[in-house]
DNA sequence: GCAAATTACTTGACTTTGTCAAGTGATTCT
DNA sequence: AGAATCACTTGACAAAGTCAAGTAATTTGC
């Protein structure tokens, strides 16, 4: 079952559970499609027919005769616009607000319902989940923004690397006990003056990051830890990152920025060859249980 | 916004989303109701006209009507049960096989359509989530299991204590630092013969961690990073951890077992106190930035 | 072992919802 | 000022959904 198939799945399952919560408006006495016009006029007042065809994707015709019944029940209140005669703002009246507060509730307690039988902390865990999704898909794209290391972050760099290394490309477990003494070094003896990291990330998911500590060499940078999330990938995050990582160390009156990396890694190399690095040795050597290309970069900054 | 808004609105999102992938459905020249059954009966050939008026909560009459439809334009073949001659099973004819096909296909499509804008990784990203939350409201709940340290767990043992007790508990980043030494001496330093740690995960997620070191005196083992996922209490986790690590403390030979905690833990103290272990001393500190209580406790094993 | 109850489905009569095209005024474009 | 567009309404249907009353097969209860 691929990823596409999971969605899928996921789709049935959803649907029919939110069927059943739709299920709690109809008792209401109110069809679905009048809730949805009371929803969206709860939530912007004054919209037009027009907007709510193109909102609820429903027939403007169908609609229109809905608008009417509405009007009819006391539900909403029509108001000729001062500013164009054509256009009728639709208003919720007290009634409407009322279904409105009725159905959020229910709607609410539905909700809590599905939560009944899982743990406290679920509703917590699928919210943060479903906001990362909307998120995903454009619901709001929220941008991706870079701060320097919060509590955990030095956790999600050793995890990752890791994960992306041993799990994707088959180092051994040395590998994670070298990160892991890298980052313990980083946050014990980090110079904050001259040394420091990036987090790129979107809200609370990490996408990326990069550090910038002190070289072997005086006056010199090393750039470490560099990594994008495979699902942040193609977007220019990885430039952003070396670009603060690069300016950083020029503002910090390092001349030369150092980096060690593995032939590969094409898509970093290609990075690091169009910002200016040029490749200094490369040399086959056996690390972490496999024979790699290492090679040296450097920078003039 | 509180987590059942965030839930609310991702489902207005993603129905909205989700009615577009539906409407192509409809130039297949069936009505949805039609594509429905045919998907059904996909899953599961075989299935009585009953069995689908409970799986797609449609009446039963309205039902009755398309399957007639549906068998006159042979999507399907009626055949009468065999075991009991009022039921009728129902099967995809070949037409209707190729329908389920296209239907399929096109679903496939619409959902790749979806990311298009979407980064690559993204797919992944999302079916994970939606997996995610499919279990935890039942869809399939899969069994908690317990492995030892696979690459990418130091990580995040790192990261979730940093996050819990600098994020929640008002810890400072000295609390980071230290926890990254203490994993980075054990991935470097453990003795496997008798040391060992337990990550407790459904699938992918990860819900806890336990570990057994040598304590400071002879034949003493010593509990740390115990820890289980706000998400994740209730469910006996904890103990289930605990035992594991007693346990295996026990058979390595150990003949007591100590750990180190603060009174602000109640639920841990509380599970230490009914599992034997005794409180060996209690006394204010001032650590992290914060007057806490540190308490040590032991268990002869 | 047989009538009564139940089950699986069908049918008829009906309401609601959805669709399409042809309206009516109001407004904008040029 | 005349044509085009826009916001909405209406009419004529088609499709989907609802409810109750069927029919035949199978269980159940005594």
């Amino acid at each position: 079952m691929d990823n596409i198939d999971t969605i899928r799945a996921f789709n049935r399952f959803y649907t029919a559970r939110l069927g059943v919560l739709d299920r709690a408006y109809l008792d209401s006495g109110h069809s679905l499609g009048e809730v949805r016009v009371v929803f969206e006029l709860a939530r912007e007042p004054g919209l037009t027919a027009r907007d709510l065809v193109a909102q609820l994707q429903v027939d403007e015709g169908q609609l229109s005769r809905s608008l009417k019944a509405m009007e009819r029940n006391g539900l909403i209140i029509r108001k000729r616009s001062e500013a164009d005669a054509r256009r009728v703002e639709l208003y919720l009246s007290p009634a409407g607000e009322e279904l409105n507060a009725m159905c959020v509730q229910r709607s609410r307690a539905g909700i809590a319902a599905m939560f009944a039988q899982a743990g406290p902390g679920a509703v917590t865990q699928v919210a943060e989940a479903l906001d990362g999704v909307q998120q995903v898909l454009g619901g709001r794209p929220e941008p991706v923004q870079f701060r320097d290391l919060a509590p955990g972050d030095a956790g999600w760099v050793l995890q990752r690397h890791a994960e992306h290394y041993c799990g994707n490309e088959g180092f051994d477990d040395s590998f994670e006990t070298l990160v892991a003494g890298i980052i313990q070094d980083y946050l014990r003896d980090r110079d904050p003056a001259v040394e420091r990291a990036w987090i790129a990330h979107r809200n609370d998911q990490r996408l990326g990051c990069i550090f910038c500590v002190r070289g072997p060499e005086a006056k010199q940078a090393k750039l470490r830890m560099f990594m994008v999330e495979p699902a942040a990938r193609g977007q220019r995050l990885g430039l952003q990152l070396l670009n603060l990582c690069v300016d950083w160390a020029r503002d910090k009156g390092f001349e030369t920025m150092v980096l060690w990396t593995h032939e590969s890694h094409r898509a970093a190399c290609a990075l690091y060859a169009q910002n200016g690095f040029v490749l200094m040795s490369s040399e086959p050597v056996r690390s972490f249980g496999l024979d790699l290309v290492e090679q040296s970069w450097m920078k003039t900054l």
